[in-house]
RNA sequence: UCCUCCUUAGCUCAGUUGGUCAGAGCAUCUGACUGUUAAUCAGAGGGUCGCUGGUUCAAGUCCAGCAGGGGGAGCCA
């Protein structure tokens, strides 16, 4: 007989057939007449409650603990009991794999995140991590729904780079030469000319570059992929190992990105409403009852957008004491952000045109030789959300900058060739997947979104 | 990397000014209960109180170092 999804069978529908479902025990319950076991499968994060004979299935239901994995074929009934819709009577109970009681981490109740983290291989098979998981998917294929729908291609930009001037900070090198005896030059220097790739390289810390040079060809595009940072981070909104998008879009100024990044994450907010209203009613139950609200306030408020000398203007003139003085010229901290969105806007706020010197040099420089054409959209809770700008598309504006920041060109020369050849006005901007699946399932620690998460000290699984 | 807090049974935790302080709930095992809902009730087993050293007549409790973890900050996504 056919497995069916445990999702399917409680969804209303027709009762009094034979039905086999596969799936673990979450608990058992009963007496000596009749068994109760609450089975979960991971199509949805309810679970089916099979009824068993305690007399005939005395044997096996030894075997049937949490944890276990069983398959049980029976009949869909109305539930006698209140609770559940339906249930299933079993006709015949296996058991694949039983899973020892005094050993098996999980139990019925009360675990810690923190305790989860460390049994990541099991961690799935909870109620939080799989309303996690199945949201952080539905998350995923929205972001490849959205821009399919509009236009974007998909650009697989590389993971290995042979660039440093992404200036995203640490990397992680990538070599194949002997870490305990490399070859060395006549100056005691590594000799990557003798590496694989002939030269130094490392993990990706950005596919913005080459992500410029797909939308000056295709006129829009987007990556996601793995990103890596090898800063020694220690918060909960920090990995070495994330995911990102980066959309990238010719003739695009940087109001038309602003609308796109607005549009775009009220379209993955509004597309997890609707399609994980069961996990987030759990997660908003277990974590913060506020979520909902909150996720159904950014779907439809409009966000502000202020300019960065506007932002600090307020700030001044806030009253508000900070831990940090503020004043123009420096990057904002954490807490002029959430003052900002949570205190003063009380809704996500999309800055712009911030001092040149504390931002990157690709970014558009405006007329008045101070700022550029950036634009940080900052949420509420978690700060910045997405970073972007408009993009350099003059040449020597481009070229004088990079020798102002002390870049050399000759890593960046085929990326300067897109402004010598048919250069555009161009936009784009990064969204950390995380930061984003964080936001949406209310969980605070960035751990706990991502199935395998790699910290410093911290590679197992 | 800096600041700060934490580490007691398989899990979640309580242990008041150092002196029956080795405890509770859940889990496990045994028994009871004709449909339970993290079932309930009764009983039992289970801990070198993170590790190392120190102070003291006496340390889970005070001090130091180390390890692991949480939160905040920086860096940023």
């Amino acid at each position: 007989m056919k497995r069916t999804e445990i999702a399917k069978l409680l969804k209303p529908i027709e009762t009094g057939m034979e039905v086999f479902i596969q799936g673990w025990v979450r608990t058992k319950r009963g007496n000596k007449q009749v068994a109760f076991i609450a089975v979960n499968d991971g199509s949805i994060i309810h679970n089916i409650q099979v009824v068993a004979d305690a007399v005939a299935f005395e044997e096996v239901l030894k075997k049937v603990t949490t944890g276990a994995c069983i398959g049980v074929s029976g009949k869909l009934v109305e539930s006698l009991g209140q609770g559940q819709h339906v249930e299933i009577q079993a006709h015949t109970i296996e058991v694949y794999g039983t899973a020892d009681a005094d050993t098996y981490p999980l139990q019925k109740k009360g675990h810690s995140l923190e305790f989860l983290r460390e049994i990541a291989h099991l961690r799935p098979r909870t109620n939080t991590f799989g309303a996690v998981l199945r949201v952080r998917h539905a998350l995923a294929f929205a972001i490849h729904k959205y821009f399919n729908d509009h236009g974007f291609y998909y650009l697989h930009t590389p993971i290995i780079t042979g660039s440093d001037a992404e200036g995203a900070g640490a990397m992680f090198r990538v070599t194949t030469l002997d870490a305990g005896n490399p070859p060395r030059k006549e100056d005691g220097h590594v000799d990557f000319s003798q590496d694989f790739f002939g030269k130094e390289t490392s993990l990706t810390v950005s596919g913005q570059l080459e992500g410029e040079l797909g939308a000056l060809a295709l006129g829009r595009i987007y990556t996601f992929g793995p990103t890596f940072r090898a800063e020694n981070s220690n918060t909960p909104r920090h990995l070495a190992e994330f995911w990102m998008i980066e959309p990238e879009m010719a003739f695009y100024d940087i109001h038309d990105n602003m609308d796109l990044a607005e549009d775009f994450l009220k379209y993955l907010i509004g597309y997890a409403l609707d399609h994980c209203a069961d996990d987030l009613a759990f997660l908003s139950q277990m974590y913060d009852k506020e979520l909902l609200n909150t996720l159904e306030m950014i779907r439809s408020v409009q966000f502000e957008r202020l300019a960065y000398t506007e932002a600090i203007d307020i700030l001044e003139k806030s009253g508000h004491t900070f831990e940090f003085p503020v004043h123009w010229g420096t990057d904002l901290q954490s807490e002029h952000e959430r003052y900002l969105v949570e205190k003063h806007v009380g809704r996500p706020v999309i800055l712009t045109d911030y001092p040149r010197d504390i931002k990157a040099f690709y970014m558009k420089q405006n007329d008045d030789g101070k700022t550029v054409r950036a634009m940080d959209v900052l949420f509420p809770r978690i700060g910045e959300i997405i970073g972007g700008s408009q993009r350099e598309e003059n040449y020597d504006a481009l070229l004088n900058r990079i020798h102002e920041m002390g870049i050399p060109e000759k890593d960046v020369w085929w990326y300067l060739d897109t402004r010598r050849f048919g250069t555009a006005p161009h936009s784009g901007f990064g969204l950390g997947f995380e930061r984003l699946v964080q936001f949406v399932t209310g969980m605070t620690n960035i751990r706990d979104v991502i199935p395998f998460p790699r910290t410093p000290q911290n590679a197992e699984f």
